[in-house]
DNA sequence: CTTGTCTATTCAAACTTATTTATATTATAA
DNA sequence: TTATAATATAAATAAGTTTGAATAGACAAG
């Protein structure tokens, strides 16, 4: 019982860690994590996205489509443009913890 | 003058994000997080650590290697145990954060 | 001194990610 | 309807990471 309790529990962290560490590893670009800083204010275009991180444009639209899979953020198509901003709200909290501690 | 203040402003975000998304890769791999989730509480040895992310022992190795060249975390020899804990206060809050946003 | 335990190193194969260039799609404006 | 602007996709290549196996070194116990 005390031993399945322990594999439970351990199984458990090896999830939330699976889990974690793919968030991780899709904020872990000097560019995507840009991104999510610039949209950490609320929604933007593809454009002015690209302005802010300097990066090509089909570059971007790869970033932010990766992001899209892993559901980090979220798009909406308005006439041409296409509007990004961050869907998942553990990711925005995170984004606000990495400020927090890395930018003061 | 604006246009210089805006080229170093964003020229120290650029740096921001490289430095953090360098800390952010070294964390996003699922053992190393949780390598590092069980180093917040304490020094330990690669043997105790071997156990408690069942990781082979040269995989452990390697990671805790990566990880101090990466200045996360710091080796300690005493007699024929080397222990482990985390270095840099950043990461430790960064660890603390995680936990709190996505393990509760 | 020999044996066993703990840790580190190295190397190559397999896999994943990044970057670039070119091309496609869609919407609007002229 | 053609031209242009915004965005997406594809394909190719380059670069980086992970893993496993094998080996070695250091030290403690007997």
């Amino acid at each position: 019982m005390k031993m399945q309790l322990e594999n439970d529990l351990s199984l458990n962290m090896r999830n939330k860690c699976d889990r974690v560490s793919r968030i991780l590893k899709a904020l872990a670009h000097p560019q995507r994590l840009m991104i999510l800083c610039y949209l950490s204010d609320g929604k933007k275009t593809v454009g002015e996205i690209e302005q802010a991180c300097e990066a090509s444009q089909s570059a971007v639209s790869q970033f932010l489509n990766r992001m899209r899979l892993e559901g980090l953020v979220h798009s909406e198509k308005r006439a041409q443009f296409v509007y990004y901003e961050i869907k998942d709200p553990q990711v925005k909290q995170l984004i606000k913890s990495l400020y927090k501690i890395f930018c003061k």
